[in-house]
RNA sequence: CGCGGGGUGGAGCAGUCUGGUAGCUCGUCAGGCUCAUAACCUGAAGGUCGCAGGUUCAAAUCCUGCCCCCGCAA
């Protein structure tokens, strides 16, 4: 069995961590962002991570920083055998990488070199990807480039969001990483560089991007909705009876073979024009209310053929 | 003490400011009509208005406390 160090962050990184736990393997530590102020009514908030660790007992370490020297130091006194790193969220400085025998272990949501970064997820879903992956890969000082040792493909369907591919890749790749360690324990992890063509950069997705543009084509509507579901949320603006507009989150949607001028509402089921074809709005939250399928959000909000949608 | 919205028959909402018979769009049940429909007609059942106090002749509505849900922000 391997002396492991962890490090994650949020719960895409929590189904490895149980893997590992229930391999058998020792933890030595987990690392992981430290408590912040979040949520409703700003209280501190533990990562998922660190929850995680704690009903199991496990040492967690919060550093702000790995650049300090004492933290450093602090790491590679843990004597790791190798350490696993899934979306944690900081820095590995060069000595850190170094600490570990068998080096630091990264899994990344996509299929490298496509998607590096750190919304690999959601940028594959809105750039219509029909299959993406999850990678184990030795990690080294640039951002997600280190050689790759497994890569598991997963499709992606036409109707699956971003919640539902987060949930699955972050199963298939603790299935992964078990794989890779099994690889160390027994002998040997081989791993080979990346490939030069293909590379793209998932940057994090602003505030900006995640309101609707009816005037884009009907299939980017659609990807960037189902993309941001449930969480964050693709939105519009929608204007009240003499009441400042409401944001509408959607969470649901399917393209539509029809025409209008963008954000026309074509049809009295929320069939809204885009671009180019159109999308039916089919799952809707307003502020403040929670998530109903667009018959019951028409119920109390009536959106008759002809409204024009930001 | 971060800011804010909400809890009204099974669903989604209006009514609350300006106390005075529980409303709308659906659903359900029964019957009718139609070649047909997320069509139409007729009738019916179903709510101690989140909980607990208070004010009042009278509280969904005003006052106080509590519980639960959600949006922003992070």
């Amino acid at each position: 069995m391997l002396r492991i160090v962890f490090m994650g962050t949020p719960d895409f990184a929590v189904p490895t961590l149980d893997a590992i736990i229930r391999r058998g393997h020792e933890i030595t530590a987990v690392y992981t962002q430290p408590p912040r102020p979040a949520g409703r009514g700003m209280s501190k908030r533990c990562s998922p991570v660190q929850k995680q660790a704690q009903t199991h007992g496990m040492e967690v370490r919060t550093p702000v920083s790995l650049k300090p020297r004492h933290e450093q130091e602090a790491f590679a006194a843990l004597g790791a055998n190798v350490a696993v790193v899934v979306a944690y969220g900081l820095i590995l400085p060069p000595p850190v990488l170094r600490a570990p025998a068998h080096g630091c272990l990264n899994l990344h949501a996509s299929r490298l070199p496509r998607w590096r970064g750190a919304a690999p997820i959601q940028r594959a879903i809105m750039a219509g990807d029909d299959k993406t992956a999850v990678t184990v890969m030795r990690m080294d000082e640039g951002l997600d480039t280190g050689p790759i040792c497994l890569m598991e493909p997963v499709a992606i369907g036409t109707w699956m969001t971003g919640g539902e591919l987060h949930d699955r890749l972050a199963d298939t790749g603790a299935a992964l990483m078990i794989e890779a360690l099994d690889a160390i324990a027994h002998g040997r992890l081989d791993c080979t560089p990346q490939k030069r063509m293909g590379v793209t950069y998932a940057a994090k997705i602003d505030k900006a991007k995640m309101q609707i543009d009816f005037s884009r084509p009907a299939w980017e509507v659609h990807n960037l909705i189902r993309a941001l579901s449930p969480s964050p949320g693709a939105w519009f603006a929608l204007a009240g009876y003499g009441s400042k507009p409401q944001r509408v989150k959607v969470l649901a949607s399917e393209c539509v073979q029809v025409d209008g001028a963008p954000g026309e509402v074509l049809d009295d089921r929320l069939c809204v024009a885009c671009g180019q074809g159109a999308v039916r709005l089919l799952k809707l939250q307003r502020e403040g209310k929670t998530l109903i399928t667009a018959a019951d959000f028409l119920r109390g909000q009536p959106i008759a053929a002809g409204c024009l949608l930001v």
